[in-house]
DNA sequence: TCGAGACTGTTATATTTTTTTCACAATTTT
DNA sequence: AAAATTGTGAAAAAAATATAACAGTCTCGA
């Protein structure tokens, strides 16, 4: 445990179990912004991590520092070892695995993923798109195949809070609900579709599109069908060294969206998520943050 | 503090000609182990290099700073963007939108949260958790709750292509299956839980527990009291400029170790594969790849 | 539900360290 | 030799740290 070879980003990790939540609180910042936010003064790291002054003072002993400045010196002394050796690059995710190791690789193709699909989003269809799911007066769809369905949902639970007037359709359902057939020329449908496309969900798109409702579509980077029947296409890359491919980056887009559309509803929001919550609060389903 | 696009290191170079012998020689010393050195006190500095306490003092005013603490605490600064890595700083993902367009600040923060996740995975644990959870001798649980359901789910989802012998349960739902009270010792639970944790993940945690069953949870970077019963924890960030949190790079995790636990079993779960390609094409569900 | 105990922030103070500045002598440079 | 530079020693000022006492809060078990 006192080895040399361990650096007190391990010591304060290893610890981080026996620690309590303000202590927790505090290790986790300075792992933040490791190790600058550690040598500044005290004072400074402790309104970082929106601690008292003496919560500092009583972790750093009793993480085995006769005090602050003896954890400050270990620090420097770490940063020095650091810039002198030979490893300097900080190119592994999980440092402390091999770059061969799936969890840098994945990570590697996520990180990819990400970067190639962001670069050829267009701001303005995105922004326009969130324009369309936020307005409340149109009646909002949201439809998910086998694979993105748990997509669509993760979708519609927070759309739900944020806006009234929608559906959850699941495009694989033996039964659609009979008044999507009756969608108007206002309406919105948001379609996930990704390999392999499913036929249903071709259907729904279709029908959409004939009564005329705008059609938001996130697909992966070869298109599904519906993008010939939609009015915004995101195509996300979904590539990882798995025999499946990868939602982390649809996920982020949609993220995205719920953000943006939350902000453009806020006001209504506020209030929802309110009610929201004291709701949970009267039953008791959820714990007191600890 | 002039110049936001120079080092400090650079800033020193610059002026390297019009300093004197005994400040040149203090530059020099700070250049040889940077920025480590410019992090301590000013007496240690002042030793290190072989010039007295007054000619740091002089030396530092010089270069333009108000006084050594300032010198030091730009130092830090330098070393917090530094830190940050190449990827999550200096570049726009969304290329043509202005950095400050939510696409480009969500990114961001979701990049960071990936960053500071994957920093303090221990592969091995991952590794262990990944072999536990591909052993098709014992049954697996999935749990999800309110929020994590989704992911939960999309987890089963691949589970049951590679593994028999798996349920899924929602730590929300009123009736948990019988069977989950007779869980053998030898039997894992997957279980998400994040903020705001849910008595009743709680609660079947415990069960699981009792019964001496492994646990391998997912949560947040607070840890939900779940953890105290885990035998591994994956705690993920899960900041986001949003009303909500993000569980983009929980989701990361979840294909990840996907992948990783298909690699495992890959003989079963290739006839599996199989099975499922040939009940698609006879269920005509899918189009063809076009 | 209640109470003991642990945890944390607040406030205050003592202590230590660090920084800044000074005057002046020694040394080097020009 | 004059001027600039540098170190020495010291001391004042400022900042940072360590510690204590205490009250409010939360947790957990009875």
């Amino acid at each position: 445990m006192t080895d040399a070879a361990q650096t007190i980003s391990d010591r304060i990790q290893e610890k981080l179990d026996h620690l309590t939540r303000a202590e927790r609180q505090l290790a986790l910042s300075i792992l933040e912004n490791y190790p600058a936010s550690g040598l500044g003064p005290l004072s400074a790291l402790a309104k970082d991590a929106n601690v008292s002054v003496p919560t500092v003072a009583r972790m750093v002993q009793k993480l085995g520092y006769k005090g602050y400045p003896d954890f400050q010196s270990e620090l420097r002394e770490e940063l020095r070892a650091k810039a002198k050796g030979p490893i300097a690059k900080h190119e592994t995710w999980a440092e402390a695995a091999p770059s061969e190791h799936l969890l840098n690789r994945f990570t590697d193709a996520v990180i990819d993923n990400i970067r190639l699909t962001l670069g050829q989003i267009d701001p303005d269809a995105f922004d326009e798109a969130c324009a369309l799911v936020a307005d409340p007066s149109r009646h909002l769809f949201i439809a998910g195949g086998r694979i993105t369905h748990t997509l669509a949902e993760y979708f519609f639970m927070h759309m739900q809070v944020i806006r009234p007037n929608l559906t959850h359709v699941q495009s694989t359902s033996s039964t659609w609900p009979h008044y999507l057939l009756n969608a108007k020329e206002d309406d919105v449908f948001v379609i996930f579709d990704v390999r392999r496309y499913e036929n249903n969900t071709l259907k729904l798109a279709e029908i959409a599109h004939a009564r005329g409702a705008k059609i938001v579509l996130f697909t992966d980077q070869w298109r599904s069908p519906v993008h010939h029947l939609a009015d915004i296409t995101f195509s996300c890359r979904i590539i990882a060294p798995s025999a499946w491919d990868s939602t982390t980056t649809t996920m982020l887009l949609v993220e995205t969206m719920i953000s943006s559309v939350q902000n453009l509803n806020w006001d209504e929001t506020k209030e929802r998520m309110e009610h929201l919550e004291e709701m949970f609060d009267q039953t008791k389903l959820f714990r007191k943050f600890t």
